[in-house]
DNA sequence: GCCAACGTTGGC
DNA sequence: GCCAACGTTGGC
């Protein structure tokens, strides 16, 4: 078995926030309107069932990590691109070709939201790619040693036990 | 609302 | 295949 890898996902709290996604079937969402060939790469190729995934709140008044969850299913075509009503809908896109696909997305656990400027304050993890100046990836690669810090140091704590 | 950064588009 | 124009993202 291949070793575990690990995801940060962005999602828009209007549209799927971490309670949102608590309050889905089997806590799980699929991770629809990925338009990005990047990000729809690394699901249709390097994700595996049981990866590791921060689940990051982004373009919202407190953007940062706001629980853990795991890859829960193998890629499948995102059904919102053959839709004409959702503004995911790809005209270029057929059921024979599909342009875009998803993986399932279940929550493990909700945590303390932890804001990108805490991050930032933390030298281990000043390579993660969501912290790059003017990274617009959605879905970013998250090395084994940054999961275990963020764990470990700011995930495990209790509530308001920040640093 | 601003604006830097980046992806996509399309003319050539 | 180049590259300018344009649209989008997303923190601030």
């Amino acid at each position: 078995m291949p070793a575990k890898s690990y995801w940060l996902m962005k999602s828009e709290p209007d549209e799927c926030s971490i309670d949102d996604a608590l309050a889905m079937p089997r806590r799980t969402v699929p991770w629809t309107g990925v338009r990005n060939y990047q990000a729809r790469n690394f699901m249709r190729d390097l994700m595996r069932i049981g990866d590791g995934v921060l689940f990051y709140h982004s373009s919202c008044a407190e953007p940062g990590i706001a629980g853990l969850a795991e890859v829960s299913s193998t890629p499948y075509p995102d059904p919102t691109q053959f839709d004409p009503a959702s503004p995911y809908f790809d005209a270029k896109s057929t059921r024979e070709a599909p342009r875009w696909v998803l993986v399932d997305v279940r929550i493990v656990r909700k945590t303390r939201l932890v804001p990108i400027a805490e991050l930032r304050r933390h030298e281990a993890l000043a390579d993660m790619a969501v912290l790059r100046k003017g990274n617009r990836l959605s879905i970013t690669p998250v090395s084994a040693a940054e999961w275990r810090y963020l764990n470990d140091a700011l995930l495990a704590a209790a509530p308001g036990n920040e640093a």
